[in-house]
DNA sequence: CGTTGCGATGTGTACGGTCACATCCGCACG
DNA sequence: CGTGCGGATGTGACCGTACACATCGCAACG
């Protein structure tokens, strides 16, 4: 009808090599050459070095999806995030690759826009629709977590980063104790009047640190006083410092992340106010750049590497069967820098 | 021989609803069920809808793998990234996921952990053994292009923030442009004397912004000195500042990123220097944090999301055969900040 | 020396879709 | 009123692999 193609002389598209061309090449059938590919144990010695060598001579690969077809197992892991530019999140995003790779998994990461239900939901569908066997959750905020419950997701999957509420699932930093220590490090120095800058409040993180906050202080008969709920960003550590800094009640300051704490230094700045001289400031996640802070930002290292590597370690257990593996949560650690100073 | 289990009166394992099971609900064809889901035209509405409400009341998602295995097409776009962890990489990978999402593409990140020609061909391999259809680099340092034209790459590809050599597959922040202006705004406020700390040797942006300033000084006939080659760290700008204030010879810095220059301003202060007022400092990248630096950095802003749409958008069009889209440098933006200041 | 057992290898089939082609139906046309 | 045509739908084959099972050859055994 269309044009007429000269269709016997020319072999057209070039197909991929697939196991039967292996086993051509290789004079053996393709069983034998899936064999060797699922390292299977009773093949002789020489056909297995026939088989290999003509896989390398085709240049053959085997067809993931073809493989996924057949044991209906996609060998990957969907990762649900939210906010992958945070420092947290993206190292643990990295090592979760790593050990993914290195297990033989491929991940399928996803970021949602928002909390919305319907957000999640199509975030969720998106990695259920790869079929993914196992899912990883590093979007620590409570409605994500109804969300996920609302669901009934039906793989293995963990969260990270989040703490108390669904234990069985979750694999984190000890947030409330990384609080602690860094709420009883400002009493230590003396101070009695600590404020609280925190996270969003739907995010667990955020609940956790100001739990191990307001603990520490009622531990210590301190008087508590209302935290301040911010959205992780230096622009609102700097706009809140304006505000607190107004009436200054206070002689130190616990910051639910280093990023605010930036910005609430550069707030007391502004107002002619010496860190740690006038306010003790603390932080929390420990970035790199915090040791370059002005000055040099006393805060809570936290090693979310070591969670994301647990997370495809419980994973992968989970996956082949293994049940009730440690879910220690990791300890912070304080590192004090510069920003602290005893009251005076 | 183990457990005699009773195999025939429970169905057992649970197997995902096909397009058969639909079409066998639905009363028609399983043909007729592939054609609702790729949307074709000739359906009749009532059929149509008889398939839907299968497809729904069964829950059905359609097998990617069996998908990917008949059309050959993976709908998987690789992302071989370095140092995700920096703000620029993560920001244009998350812009990169959404796009592709939209698109209906999936996609398959890994990260390389060195530049070792090794450690990019298997991030290569693992990416191809994917099949990805196309390849987005994240990894502008000039041995991963060297590997990428050895690895003789079988897929459409763009390098992300890259300049200069193999312009057909790169989509770029024109850097030297960046570069110059931040040399052009010292150079304006009557500093002659301008350093320059730039970033690692092989890595494509560093030797742009390192051109570009070498360039600006040169037609303006100042003096170039050897830039100091940096790691992207703010320790590095530590103690690069370190060693560089013990003979003063400058007034001015262009930093290759915000984090040397952040840790370049710490060098500053315990030299007991003032920034702007002794030393004019500007950063690149424009980080969230850099308005709150002590003193707010004057930095290069880039939109690397825009980037990161555009690599998508590029990659789409080519694979659906669409040639020569525009390779369009985005332009950087200097913003000025308080990190500088006119010579005295 | 026939039988057994096991290691090494080959054959059939299923996985869940899509594509090419065949079929069926009703309507407009000459 | 037969024919042609196009829209709607069904049938067969195939994509590349793994699993279950069959087969083959050889050594050890009674």
């Amino acid at each position: 009808m269309a044009t007429h193609d000269e269709r016997p002389a020319e072999p057209e598209r070039v197909r991929a090599p697939n196991i039967r061309d292996v086993a051509r090449v290789a004079g053996v059938s393709y069983q034998t050459v899936s064999r060797v590919l699922n390292d299977s144990p009773s093949i002789r010695p020489e056909t297995l070095q026939r088989v290999r060598d003509a896989i390398s001579e085709l240049g053959y690969r085997p067809n993931q999806a073809a493989r996924a077809l057949v044991t209906s197992r996609s060998r990957t892991i969907g990762v649900l995030s939210a906010q992958t530019v945070h420092y947290g999140p993206a190292t643990a995003t990295n090592a979760i690759e790593t050990a993914a790779r290195e297990a033989g998994y491929r991940l399928s990461i996803t970021n949602i826009s928002s909390t919305e239900y319907a957000s999640i939901k199509s975030a969720v569908d998106y990695l259920m629709s790869q079929s993914v066997e196992a899912l990883i959750v590093i979007a620590p905020q409570v409605r994500v977590f109804e969300a996920l419950n609302d669901l009934q997701v039906a793989v293995p999957y963990v969260t990270l980063e989040a703490t108390g509420l669904n234990t069985s699932h979750s694999l984190w930093v000890d947030q409330v104790q990384g609080a602690r220590i860094a709420t009883r490090h400002l009493i230590e120095l003396g101070h009695t009047e600590i404020m609280h800058i925190s996270g969003p409040q739907d995010w667990i993180e955020a609940e956790a640190r100001m739990q191990g906050f307001l603990r520490e202080l009622s531990d210590a008969d301190l008087r508590t006083r209302a935290p301040i709920l911010g959205d992780w960003t230096a622009s609102f550590g700097y706009y809140a410092g304006i505000e607190l800094l107004r009436y200054r009640d206070f002689s130190a300051v616990f910051v639910g992340n280093d990023q605010m704490a930036l910005g609430f230094m550069h707030a007391c700045r502004e107002h002619g106010l010496d860190v740690p001289g006038d306010i003790s400031i603390v932080g929390f996640d420990d970035i790199p750049e915090a040791a370059h802070f002005a000055p040099p930002l006393t805060t809570v290292r936290q090693n979310v590497a070591e969670i994301g590597r647990r997370a495809i370690a419980l994973l992968l257990g989970e996956l082949r069967g293994e049940e009730g593996l440690s879910h220690d949560p990791v300890q912070p650690e304080l590192i004090v820098r510069e920003s602290t100073a005893r009251r005076r």
